[in-house]
DNA sequence: TTTTATTGATTGATCAGTCAATCAAAAATA
DNA sequence: TATTTTTGATTGACTGATCAATCAATAAAA
């Protein structure tokens, strides 16, 4: 029973976190959702924090087969490119809730020494996903500032999506985050001279 | 009294939201940042929500000054582009207690109309400041496109800066977000030809 | 019988919000 | 000017609600 019972809390709290927008959820919530008592939440977790904890892990390993899985479906690093950012915009993370409860856990991660762990590696993740593959088509200094570059707009675009104002939409969201890698790949690759000397290099943090 | 003590709560809960990094923090403690009474806060403000909701206020009114102060400095359109990045990552917004309070709001805003109000209003801002100036220099639809992307893009350095892990800093996140720009509008401004054909145009949204 | 699963009932702590009571300053009255 | 009244500022003490966490008891399975 205790994995079955682990697992439907688990998704249970993140469809009541998604959906009140929020981690000030309560563990009866929780349980109500996963069809069973508040006391047997916490005889299997521990406490409230052990249980966020796990649903954070839980949202980040199917962030992670999903990007494996699109890995290895793609052949080129350009291809490889598309796929992670396409990943980054599925469906699924894109829907409203999950939206909601990344942002839940962003804010929880000030506070949670634990939590914020998680997101690094998440951060980290994202980052050198795409740096494996900009390396194969770029100097590694331009490649190191274009990954940190379409990382932040992959999160930037996802935070906007959060206010569900003028919602942007995947489409648009992939197109964007593509349009910057093509013509930032394109100012610096098949020209140096041009790229290197106006564009890329020649910042402060060059020094 | 009453003007004195409304704005040192405020600026007291901006205080122990931005160290807390939540705003899961009490009257109490905003209070005592205070110097006064937690009776006293809810005379003047009549429940934590509506004190909130004054600060968040108070956030977005000194950003809106300082922008509309960067602005007026600036002559051309590529340098009032520039203006509004530079007051995006200037330092006091920058600051780890001010991003761990935009955080906190951020998630608030998935529960609290009125947060969310305001978050949007931010949002359009900083569009519609990119957008100005960008009508300038490019074609309305490529215009609407790079703003959408430069908002993503600065919205996302500052939430990454919220983990704290490898932090980018002021400069290198000013230098990331001018590339984007320099790109693009290289991209898409001296050689329309090519821009508009292979780089802007021809994606999905586009049908 | 022993172990595991499960819960209802309860506890203890935390907090937002209320209220009646002081205190002080200003305004009105003598 | 001296006195009384009114008004606003301020707080300590309290209340009611909420919730995480505990525990002893029961049911079911091994």
């Amino acid at each position: 029973m205790e994995p079955v019972r682990r697992k439907a809390l688990v998704d249970a709290a993140l469809r009541v976190i998604g959906d009140h927008g929020s981690l000030t959820v309560t563990m009866s919530d929780i349980a109500r959702q996963a069809g069973v008592s508040p006391a047997l939440a916490h005889h299997y977790f521990g406490s409230k924090e052990q249980l966020l904890i796990e649903t954070i892990r839980s949202l980040l390993r199917q962030l992670r087969s999903d990007t494996v899985a699109a890995l290895q479906a793609a052949r080129t690093p350009r291809a490889r490119l598309s796929a992670v950012i396409r990943v980054s915009f599925h469906a699924d993370q894109f829907a409203p809730e999950t939206i909601a409860a990344w942002l839940a856990f962003y804010a929880e991660a000030q506070r949670s020494e634990e939590t914020r762990r998680f997101l690094v590696i998440y951060a980290r993740r994202l980052r050198s996903n795409l740096l494996a593959d900009l390396k194969a088509l770029l100097p590694a200094g331009a490649a190191e500032r274009i990954a940190e570059g379409a990382a932040a707009m992959i999160d930037g675009l996802y935070i906007r999506q959060s206010l569900k104002s003028a919602p942007i939409g995947i489409e648009a969201s992939i197109a964007l985050t593509e349009d910057y890698l093509n013509a930032l790949l394109a100012d610096a690759s098949p020209s140096p001279q041009r790229g290197e000397g106006t564009t890329i290099s020649n910042h402060p943090r060059d020094k």
